[in-house]
DNA sequence: TGCCTATTGACAGTTACTGCCATTTGGCGC
DNA sequence: GCGCCAAATGGCAGTAACTGTCAATAGGCA
């Protein structure tokens, strides 16, 4: 890698890193691009550059540290069962909560100080969505637009999505993994709708959840 | 009611029904906020006291058109099965697809034209989402934060988008309202992932949707 | 009729973002 | 090392979404 690309990776790094940190400190509204181009280093003009609108930093930093779960489930799925290779994506994607629970929480909160940026991320799942819906419908030999794989795709994200609630609300204190978990294995027994037979209609106490097995860690700001 | 609410109230109207038309016309980010407060004979600086952002006038025509699914389930759930209530309240909000296709289509499209209008939506969703999670717990007397009230809530608000997708994909020739039948009769079987014994794993051929009952029609500017 | 208050309008200012052009700088053949 | 090219950068001017402030206006009511 030739010195060009190598400034160019390093002020993209210094760029989010001190975004981050400017938005933790004072808001995303109130720092403006002028005030992170200046603590990045770069002009403003530049910046823009980089990323086109304030927002994509934002989003940049998030996708950074999270593994792409359509990717994590072609590669799985080849090897298990789909239910598993779900499963597999979605403890994939919540990764970083259990490894770094701070920074999964600060750029959360950041998400949700800004309409804009939560567009960034809603906009990021939809394709997610799409990508897996196309993917399961090449496993299972059926349309891309058969009911049944979209609403499976969409009810994949929702056990991810409601897990990492349940976890932002625990404030980083319970296991996203192990809430995942939990909420898999309510799906299986049919939830509350559609109880299987000789199965709780209510989720168990979960007081204690399970112990996580530690995964090879991602780095903070990655290529992107 | 007074003139002075009256009149509010008209300007609240050719706002938005302006809007709109510029929108449809010219394309979200191409009309202006000042074309806007001309069409609807406003000052800019008048305008923005009726909407404090441009996302939110579209918002406002989503919002006008569709019942509120937390209502729908509130009232129905003290007579029938939460099942059916949750059916009930997904169709009423699919209503408008049904009965006034070629708005939902346009409305859709414009929001489909810019993030933050996209925001808006997913932050509505979430609200509703919200909501109703509150009143499942109720139901059903657990804790809010139980992750089965959680999951379920999130689901059903799935197949509502679901169909709607599949819906608009369909350019508006199939019923929505027959599209969300046929997801949650497929949800009931346990979907592909965990089929109930005696069910087809995949959906039906869907060639034919049930014909739909006329509902009531609301209104396309109303109080919002 | 005349006062009071809600509504409106005009003006100036901030900030996100864009197009354009001049300047700099790493990469590379010589 | 030298000079050329293309990529990267920076500065400047302009647009448009907002926001605060204050004066003008127009219902509502005594």
């Amino acid at each position: 890698m030739g010195m060009r690309e190598k400034k160019v990776q390093r002020s993209r790094e210094r760029i989010t890193s001190e975004a981050i940190a400017l938005f933790a400190r004072n808001g995303y509204e109130q720092t403006t691009m002028e005030a992170i181009a200046e603590a990045a280093d770069v002009s403003p003009r530049t910046l823009y550059r980089y990323f086109p609108s304030k927002d994509l930093i934002v989003l940049a930093s998030f996708t950074a540290n999270t593994a792409k779960f359509s990717e994590v489930f072609a590669l799985r799925v080849k090897e298990m069962p789909i239910e598993r290779a779900l499963a597999e994506a979605i403890f994939a994607v919540l990764a970083v909560e259990d490894e770094e629970p701070k920074h999964a929480l600060l750029v959360r909160s950041i998400i949700g100080q800004s309409p804009v940026t939560r567009a960034r991320l809603w906009d990021y799942l939809g394709e997610q969505q799409r990508s897996l819906t196309k993917q399961l419908s090449e496993c299972l030999g059926v349309e891309v637009n058969d009911p049944a794989v979209i609403l499976t795709a969409r009810i994949a994200l929702e056990v991810l999505l409601a897990a990492a609630d349940i976890w932002r609300a625990s404030k980083g204190r319970a296991s996203s993994r192990g809430t995942a978990e939990n909420l898999m294995l309510l799906l299986r027994n049919g939830g509350i709708l559609f109880p299987n037979p000789g199965t709780s209609a209510l989720s168990k106490p979960s007081g204690s959840n399970q112990p996580v097995k530690k995964l090879p860690q991602r780095r903070r700001h990655a290529s992107m």
